[in-house]
DNA sequence: GTAAACTCTGGTCTATAGAACAGAGTCAAG
DNA sequence: CTTGACTCTGTTCTATAGACCAGAGTTTAC
């Protein structure tokens, strides 16, 4: 099953021109254009854009998202070392991102208790040291 | 004890063109210009581009920090409410990147013994549905 | 009192991630 | 076989978060 590029945006739930920009960047193959007619996009660059658009969601950059579907098409031995190195960043990520909601969460919860003066727990946490 | 805009950047540990860019997106005051000589800020300012890259640093852009600065003299309730809603956003995106954590670690382990086709398959674990 | 360092204003420039548009070509339905 | 929908190429525009630069004025240090 092949899509034309209108077909493809609204499989994928993204717009022609975010479709132009990846290929643009290189995230996905732009079809050889028929010389006469137009592209057409095989059934796997729907899951390539919806992956592309999760791993944006996660906080990817597309050039990071990039890296990542180059793990696709080298060696076992690169994409190995490559995914380490992402799981790692992911870990970090995902502890400060704990960390994070750790201190917010004191925030949220020391708010409207603790006013002291009258300025927000909130504010005044943050304008301190915590969370890494 | 006020500073100049030089002394200022070195002690929030920010540039000019920083301290210079959130005047111009009202996240701080820029002082009026004496007549003759250069402006001076006060050091709570400091404290405030602290706040500032510190709030950045923990996911939240310019303009909800500008709210969070704004809602600082208002109602507590409304921080609250601000800080509540990015915590929800946080832990949409911990148990996201916990999933993409597994996915990838899952083809870590699977690489190099598993490879039934020719593909280390980062785009097959992640492009069906997992994290969301 | 001059030179180095700093500041001022105002403009341009960067990267990221697209959105919007113009004018042409192409396809599909009635 | 024409009209409306779609696609093509290329360019410009948007927002975010600053970086950089030039030429002028100001301050500080020697």
């Amino acid at each position: 099953m092949a899509y034309t590029i209108g077909k493809l945006a609204k499989a994928a739930g993204v717009t022609l021109e975010t479709i132009r920009y990846y290929q643009r960047k290189g995230l996905i193959e732009e079809p050889a254009k028929p010389l006469q007619g137009y592209r057409l996009y095989p059934a796997q660059t729907v899951q390539r854009l919806r992956f592309i658009k999760r791993a944006q969601q996660l906080g990817f950059t597309l050039k990071e998202i990039n890296e990542l579907l180059f793990l696709d098409s080298g060696h076992c031995e690169d994409v190995r070392r490559l995914a380490e190195q992402k799981l790692h960043q992911i870990e970090a990520q995902i502890s400060s991102l704990t960390a994070l909601h750790g201190a917010l969460q004191d925030m949220v919860s020391g708010c409207g208790s603790a006013e002291t003066d009258n300025r927000c727990s909130v504010i005044d946490a943050l304008s301190k040291n915590g969370a890494t």
